[in-house]
DNA sequence: TTCCATGCAAACCGTTTGCATCTGT
DNA sequence: ACAGATGCAAACGGTTTGCATGGAA
């Protein structure tokens, strides 16, 4: 993950009006660097190598900020954990590998038409949405040909 | 809820191999009364009026199957609890309010041409997708007004 | 009799919170 | 000096599990 990008998404955290933190700012970087969603052990375990007092309850409130920034997405799995992925402030949806876990940002988006017809059709008005799709990434069908 | 809808879904759980006691029957039936996704401490409490010794694990286990069978599904909430909601068999999609919880069921899906062309671009074999919509609905709007 | 299902309580585990300490402004 | 941030450990809360009991085939 090229230095500039972290800055840029420190920057917008600064502009939020937090503090760009060491800590914070690895802990970024760090969920930056990963190509699939993650949880907070996971980015925790991985960057205590590095800074080894990094407290846990840490990097849970740095996650919570970054999404509340809108520098992250969470997603709540079945077996009820939390996990988390860097993200652009833009609309998207998610493209998702079932197999290695790959999370792939899908610009843009073609449901408002769908969106307008609902709404005509429920007597609902539609202010959001969430669209991810699961299947095998690129890699990964390569591995099992 | 009519008993004939709550007798269909019991049957398919005995055809899923497993037996439609009175617990699950009764907590089926709690459910598919819902208008809103609920938590299985929701029914717990509301089906214990009934059933003063329903177990809530009796209540977990009981959704765990209904998911399993194909008769709810679950979602996973920011806040790392599971509502559920019955829902039927085929593919559909869901309208969520979010002022009053209330869940509705879109039938059929529109999202297959984009699917494909997804597919195309980022060469990834999808092979399923959740889409929520999040708004308001109808007896919302008319109270909010 | 055998296997599945239940109720109860304890264990589990991811997450949150309290609080003393530290840090940058 | 002050407000925000951190680390640690304890608390929290939804969910799962162990186990003895109960019930249907």
């Amino acid at each position: 993950m090229p230095d500039d990008a972290v800055n840029e998404a420190a920057d917008r955290l600064e502009r939020c009006g937090h503090r760009a933190t060491p800590q914070r700012t690895a802990i970024l970087a760090a969920l930056m660097a990963q190509r699939s969603y993650v949880t907070a052990r996971d980015l925790h375990s991985g960057l205590r190598r590095v800074q080894r007092h990094l407290g846990l309850a840490t990097v849970y409130r740095t996650l919570e900020l970054l999404v509340e920034c809108g520098l992250a997405e969470s997603f709540p799995q079945p077996n009820n954990e939390l996990r988390y992925a860097f993200c652009s402030a833009q609309h998207h949806h998610h493209l998702v590998c079932t197999r290695c876990g790959l999370v792939a940002e899908v610009p843009g988006c073609a449901l408002e038409p769908l969106e307008r017809e609902l709404e005509h059709q429920n007597r609902f008005a539609i202010t959001e949405h969430a669209l991810t799709f699961f299947g095998t990434c690129q890699d990964c069908l390569a591995t099992s040909a």
